[in-house]
Formats: C-alpha cells, sequence, structure tokens
DNA sequence: GCGTTGCGAAACTCAAGCGTATCGAAATTA
DNA sequence: TAATTTCGATACGCTTGAGTTTCGCAACGC
C-alpha cells in the first residue's frame, strides 16, 4: 500500500473536469428556467451555453432525460425549519417557500417541468416527485396532523383535502396570476382564508 | 343580378371540404389529448392522423400555431346554467365542469396546453384566455359577489382569494391525485371545505 | 365539354439536432 | 519521458419535420 491510496484508486490519464459538471448542469437549469421544455432542450445548446463539448456530455449522460433529472436533482431545496409552536405560523413557512421559489428562475425550473411534463416523462417524474414534492408533502401532513391534535384545526379535517386547498391555492396564484412577483404577505392571506374559511360568522 | 347570389360569389373551381377541415382539427386535438405539446405537434403527423395531405393543411393554415389556436378554439365549452339559487350549488356546478373536463381527454387538451406552453406561446395563450378562462372566472366572481351580497359568504370576503381558493383546489387534484377519475363527490366537498374553512368550531 | 380550383400522394430542398468519430492539446500517473 | 485519459472543436452520417412543388384525379360553374 502506498501511501496515497484512496479507496477506489485513481485510473491514468487526465482526470474528469467537475468544473465542466457544473457548467453542463448550470446551462441545462437556465435554459429550463427560460421556459424550454425537455422536449425542446437540446444536447447542442446545452453544451454551447455551457462552453463545452458534446463530448463531454455524452461522457457522463448517456442521453438528455439522465441529464435532466441530474440536473432537477440538484435543485432539492432544503426545507426551512419549522417552528412546531404556531400550527398557522409553519403553514405559513411551508407556502412561503413556494412563494419563494416561484419568484426565482431556477424555482419555475421546478415548477414548469412538474406541470408540463408528466406524462411523457415519467421516469423524470418520478424521481422528482420523491426529491422535491414528497418532503414538502409530508411535512405539511405533519403539520396539520398536529394542528388536529392541539386543537388548532378541527377535528374531523380531511388533510388530504386541506393540503390540497393550500398549495392549490398558492399554485394556483403562481401559475395565474398577473405578471410580477408575489405579494409577500400572500401566505399569510392564504393560510388565515383557508382556516377561516369563506363562509359568514367569522 | 341572378337568382342565386349570396353575399360573397362562390369563386369557380371545387370548394373546399368541410370534411377535410372537420378532420385535421379533429386530429389536432387528438394528438394534444394524448399528451403531445405544441412544440412535438408535428404537421406531417397530424395529416396522416386526418388522413389529408399536407397542401390540404397549408392551404387553410399558414403555421402550427394558427391551426392549434383554432382547434383550441373549437373547445369553447358552454358554461351550464347556474341555478341561481344556493350560491353553494352553483360554486359546486362550476367545479364540476372542471371535474368533467379532466375526465375526458379532450378536456386535458385545455389543461394540458394550458399549463405547459404558457410561455412559450404567448399569441396562443392569450386567445386561448378569453376564449375559455375569461368566462368562467366571470361566473365564478359573479356567484361569489351574489353570496356576499345575500349573506351566504362572509361580508369582507377577499373575491380573488377565495376564486384561487376553489379552483385551485380542483386544478390540484386534477393534476396531482392518483390517476383514475376523480370522485363524483369532489365539487362538494371542496366547496363546503373552502367556505367551512379547515379551523376549529364549525 | 372546358376552365378553374381542391384533393391526396409523393418527391423535393432545407434546417436542426442526434449520437459518433477524430483531432491536437492538456492533465495526470507511472 | 511515456502512457493514458479528458478536454473543446469540428466534421460526419442519419433522422425528423418544415414548407414547397408537382402530379393525376375530382368537383364545381359556365
Amino acid at each position: 500500500m502506498t501511501i496515497q491510496e484512496s479507496t477506489t484508486a485513481r485510473p491514468a490519464g487526465r482526470p474528469r473536469s467537475e468544473k465542466a459538471e457544473k457548467a453542463i448542469i448550470e446551462a441545462t437549469l437556465d435554459l429550463i428556467a427560460e421556459g424550454m421544455g425537455v422536449s425542446e432542450l437540446s444536447i447542442e445548446a446545452i453544451a454551447s451555453r455551457a462552453g463545452v463539448g458534446k463530448t463531454t456530455i455524452y461522457r457522463r449522460w448517456s442521453n438528455k432525460e439522465d441529464l435532466v433529472v441530474d440536473a432537477l436533482a440538484t435543485l432539492r431545496a432544503p426545507l426551512p425549519p419549522l417552528l412546531q409552536e404556531s400550527v398557522r405560523d409553519d403553514l405559513i413557512v411551508l407556502l412561503e417557500v413556494i412563494r419563494k421559489e416561484a419568484g426565482e428562475a431556477r424555482g419555475r425550473c421546478v415548477m414548469n417541468i412538474a406541470m408540463s411534463e408528466a406524462d411523457r416523462y415519467p421516469r423524470l417524474m418520478e424521481r422528482f416527485m420523491k426529491r422535491a414534492v414528497e418532503p414538502r408533502k409530508r411535512a405539511m401532513r405533519g403539520t396539520l396532523e398536529r394542528g388536529v391534535a392541539s386543537g388548532e384545526l378541527r377535528p374531523d379535517l380531511d388533510i388530504d383535502l386541506a393540503m390540497a386547498m393550500l398549495s392549490g391555492t398558492m399554485m394556483h396564484h403562481t401559475k395565474w396570476a398577473p405578471a410580477g412577483d408575489l405579494p409577500a404577505d400572500l401566505p399569510e392571506r392564504i393560510v388565515d382564508a383557508v382556516i377561516a374559511g369563506i363562509g359568514p360568522q367569522s
């Protein structure tokens, strides 16, 4: 054993450039953020944008879908810590995450892909759901269950329906609202409206 | 003036086939319903599916987008008459329209395009919004305003937020629900949940 | 019947993009 | 230094589809 011995011996030859790898993924995300669907994405455009030869891409990913999967996987946004005190406040935090993402080009990547390409790229969707959607759903479900237990929410609450109300209302705004950023108090207003309902006798 | 004189004199030669025109539009809608995005749609596929020569398409529409706009325009679903009695019931009727559409292939055309191609085809979206979305928004807004006036809904209601809650929750189900048809009582459950809120003390 | 126009089919040119191969240069190990 | 591997660049053959043209036939008015 030599002194320099890692778990897998480094093969001879020039090592792969991490910088190129990052540039490729960045270029991919940029193009998606600019509104390109997966089917319109071209390897040539990605290579050109990344300042990289096509060879360098094909040496790492065997096709476009694999690349997009890996690129989206790097977007796994960390969920902010929940305060675990007021359920209302935690729900606001969860919606605020969506609002922030909708304001950034990168965040819209996720949205665009999720909305558009669900049927056409099932393999992509599966991985994407697992990494990006499931954790958030779990967090929201946990918060709602806590609210039911604590009496902050009604005891007979349909949790799935409540989740659809909260994130559905938020998504409706991100997709259909007039241009520009979503107002900062939107999550708060949505949570309060969903809690109180639109009926009379507040 | 001859006896046979319409407002526009029929030009000489063989008249254009209405059957071909319909077949083209049907084929276009079929392909979209099967999950094809606008960018993946090919004139050749449409012509083949319609049993029509490419010439016959290009004689009528100068490019793909014009064709898609016209095809989607034929989908203008008539809004069912509202009962104008219980606001709750009218809201259920409005959501039921969405539920039914989500169950049919044709209805998903509209959804798919609306969700996916908003940014890429602004001209298409503009016409589409005017024909398909605006009338429904008007109907829902009118119903909600009626509810505020009648006392069925709270007097300080944020109408836009309420619209987002109702259709957002519905759309959330159409997009993310497990496969299969949406349950028949979903509109009712959504409307009741949105009216009552998820908070305690029903 | 004759001129005109639409029809479907097929061939065509043109562009984009895929995936592969080849090049000389650069980076690394032995 | 020699061997090996990656680098970006470029060229290549191939497929797909756009949009045009040409063909022989069909449908219409006159």
